[in-house]
DNA sequence: AATTTTTATGTAAGCGCTTACATTGTGCAA
DNA sequence: TTGCACAATGTAAGCGCTTACATAAAAATT
C-alpha cells in the first residue's frame, strides 16, 4: 500500500504468480483461465486495488467503447434530459460517453469535437445543423461516426435523429392564429449560430405571413435565460399597441415572459397569450400551465444512442428518424381579446 | 484520403521528412523545432486531418488532464448548472471533463468511478457522502484526487466544497414556524442512499421538534420528479387535519405539491404555504413564486474546479470550503391560516 | 499404452506517443 | 583556421495492455 503508482497489469501478475497474458485473460475472457488462476488473479485484483488503464487498453485493441456528445449546454433540462436518456441506452451497451459543452460556439464545437475525438470517442452526437466548414470536413476526413440531433434534415450526408424544428413552429403559430389572435410578438432565442432557433423563428414568421390579416408586432432575440425572456417580454407588452401572443423560441422564454405580464398585472390569457416551445417540467407548473411544443428528448435521445451505436459498429444502410412533435394546449393560449389593451 | 485508419504521428512524420520525435516536440513545445520543419509539419497535421492520440499520450507521459464528476443525475437542474460551472473553469485551465451519472445508486457510482479512473481521470468530483465502502477504500487505495460537493463535513480525511444541508432546512422550517405554522407536512427525497435528502429532513423536523406546540403531520417520501411530489402533496393535502405549511426536499417536489394545492382548489399561501429548496430557475416563476432555499450552485461548480484542480496538482494544505445557503422569501408562505380546513 | 485433442499458460511483438541520449550542423570566440 | 557552445534533429527505449503463436499439461480417443 506504500507505492505510489497505480498498480499495473504487471504487478497483478507478479502477485498472482502467472504471466501478464493470463491476466489479461482473466480479465476479458475468463472462461479461458483455470479456475485457481483466476481466483489467485482476483484477490491479486482487489487487494492491490486495479483498475486497466484505458489508454493502454484502447492503443492495443484500437477501440474504446467511448462515444461523445456536444451539446450547448447543460443548464438546459431540454438538452440534460435528452443526454440522460442518450447515456442510458450507453450504458446498457457498455459504452462510456464523453460530454462537452460548446455554449453554442461553433469554434468551440469543433475543440471540443477534437478533443473528446482525442480522448478516444469512435462516435459523436452533434446538436443541430449549424457548424463550421472546418469541423464538417474533418468530421469527413476523419469519417468519425456521428449521429446530429434535436433537429431534421433529409440530407444524405448526415444521420438525424430529430423532429422538425420549422413545421412545428407553424404548426403552433397556426393553431395561434386560429384562436383570433393576428397581432403576434416573438421573442426567439439567439438564431446567429443555432438553426433550431431560426427554423423556429422562420416557421412562426412563415404561418403569420400565410395569414393576412395577421401581423408581427415584433421579433426580439433574447439568449436563452428566464430573465432575458422577462426583459423581452416586458419589452413587447409595453409597446403602445401590443402583440396579443407571443411565441416563444423555448419555454424557458415563455416563463420569462409570464412573469413580465404577471408584473404588468396582465393576466394570461385573457389579456395576452404565450406559447413556449419544448415542454420542460416547467411549462406544466406555471400558472397558468403553458401551452407548448412537445418534443420527444427522451425518445429522441434514446433513439439517437442506438443509431450511434449501429453506426459504430458498422451496420449498413442506417437511416435517421424524424421524430413528431405535440402541440400542447394549456391554460396560457386564449382567444384574442376582442378590446386588446 | 483513401486510408480508413486514423492517421499517426508516425504519419505525419513521414510526410513532413522529419522524424518522429520531432513532430512530438513540433506539438508540445514549438519553441525546440526550427522554422522550416515546423512548417512542413503543421501543414502535414492539417492536410492528413490529424488528431493526437490520446491514450499513447497518457500512456507515454503518465498525465491525462482529464477529471470525472460523477453526479446522480442530468435531469436536475441543480446539477446541470453546477456541473456546467465546474466544466468551464476546466476548460480554462485545459483539462477535459468526464461526466457520469449514478442514478442516486451507490453501486453505480462505484462502477462510474472505475469507468472515470480507467479513462484517465485524475481526479474526480463527487456529490454527497453517502457511498459503499468499498468505493471508500477504492479511492483510498488508489489515492484518488478527489473533492465532495453539495454537502459539507469538517472532516479531516474529505475535502468538501458545500453546503450544510442540515443547517439551511433548520433555519427556513424556524422561519417558517415563526410564520405561526403548527402542522407541518414534510415531502422529502429518497434518503436512502441521500445524505444530503436525509439532512435536509432531518434538520426539518428538529426544527419542529424544538417548538413544543409544533408538530410533523406526516412525512413522505417521493423521488424528485414533479409528479412524484404531486402525489405527496394530494395525499398530504387531502388528510382530515391537513398541515399548514408543507416543507419540501426540493423545489421540484415543491412545485409538484403547488400543483396539487391548485388542483384541489386551495389557495396558496391562505390554505396552505409551500417550502422549497434549491432555487432553481422554476421556482421564481411558478405563481406565487416560491418560498425556498438558494443554494450556490455556481459558485460551488466553481470552487470545487478550483480545488480538484490544486488537489490533482499536488498542493499542499488545502481546504474545504462552507458556502452559506440564503433563505429566499417569496409569494408561496404566509401566516399560518386562523381556521385551517 | 500411444496418439490426438483440448485446455491452460507463457513469450514476445506491437499499439502511438514521449523523451533521454546521441548525433549533426551552425555561428562565434579564440 | 580551430574549437566550442548551442540549436536542430534523429534514435530508440519504454508506457500498460492485448493477442498471435508456441508450449506444456491434462483429457479424450483409439
Amino acid at each position: 500500500m506504500d507505492n505510489k503508482a497505480r498498480p499495473t497489469l504487471q504487478d497483478v501478475a507478479i502477485f498472482a504468480s502467472v504471466s501478464t497474458a493470463t491476466v489479461s485473460r482473466a480479465l476479458n475472457d475468463p472462461d479461458k483461465v483455470g479456475k485457481a488462476a483466476r481466483d489467485r488473479i482476483t484477490l491479486a485484483i482487489t487487494t492491490l486495488g486495479y483498475t486497466p488503464n484505458f489508454g493502454a487498453r484502447a492503443l492495443a485493441t484500437n477501440q474504446t467503447n467511448t462515444v461523445g456528445a456536444i451539446i450547448p449546454t447543460l443548464s438546459n433540462a431540454m438538452f440534460a434530459s435528452g443526454v440522460q436518456a442518450f447515456q442510458e441506452v450507453l450504458a446498457e451497451a457498455g459504452v462510456t460517453l464523453l460530454i462537452a459543452t460548446s455554449s453554442y460556439d461553433p469554434h468551440n464545437e469543433l475543440r471540443q469535437i477534437k478533443s473528446l475525438v482525442s480522448q478516444g470517442a469512435s462516435g459523436l452526437l452533434l446538436i443541430g445543423n449549424d457548424r463550421l466548414d472546418e469541423t464538417r470536413s474533418y468530421l469527413a476526413a476523419r469519417r468519425t461516426p456521428h449521429v446530429i440531433s434535436w433537429c431534421y434534415h433529409d440530407d444524405a450526408s448526415q444521420l438525424c435523429v430529430g423532429f422538425d424544428n420549422y413545421a412545428a413552429a407553424y404548426d403552433a403559430t397556426k393553431r395561434v392564429l386560429a384562436h383570433g389572435h393576428n397581432r403576434i410578438g416573438i421573442i426567439t432565442g439567439d438564431c446567429t449560430t443555432n438553426d433550431r432557433a431560426r427554423e423556429r423563428r422562420d416557421g412562426t414568421v412563415a404561418a403569420v405571413a400565410a395569414i393576412p390579416e395577421a401581423q408581427i408586432i415584433q421579433v426580439i432575440q433574447a439568449p436563452y435565460r428566464i430573465d432575458a425572456g422577462r426583459q423581452a417580454g416586458d419589452a413587447l407588452l409595453k409597446l403602445s399597441a401590443p402583440p396579443t401572443a407571443i411565441i416563444c423560441g423555448n419555454d424557458v422564454l415563455a416563463a420569462g415572459a409570464m412573469v413580465a405580464a404577471r408584473n404588468l398585472k396582465l393576466t394570461i390569457p385573457e389579456d395576452v397569450s404565450i406559447v413556449g416551445f419544448d415542454d420542460i417540467g416547467l411549462a406544466s407548473v406555471v400558472t397558468p400551465a403553458m401551452t407548448t411544443v412537445r418534443v420527444p428528448q427522451i425518445e429522441m435521445g434514446r433513439a439517437a444512442a442506438a443509431l450511434l451505436l449501429d453506426l459504430v459498429a458498422g451496420k449498413p444502410n442506417l437511416e435517421g428518424m424524424l421524430l413528431s412533435t405535440q402541440f400542447i394546449a394549456r391554460g396560457s393560449l386564449g382567444p384574442a381579446p376582442k378590446n386588446p389593451k
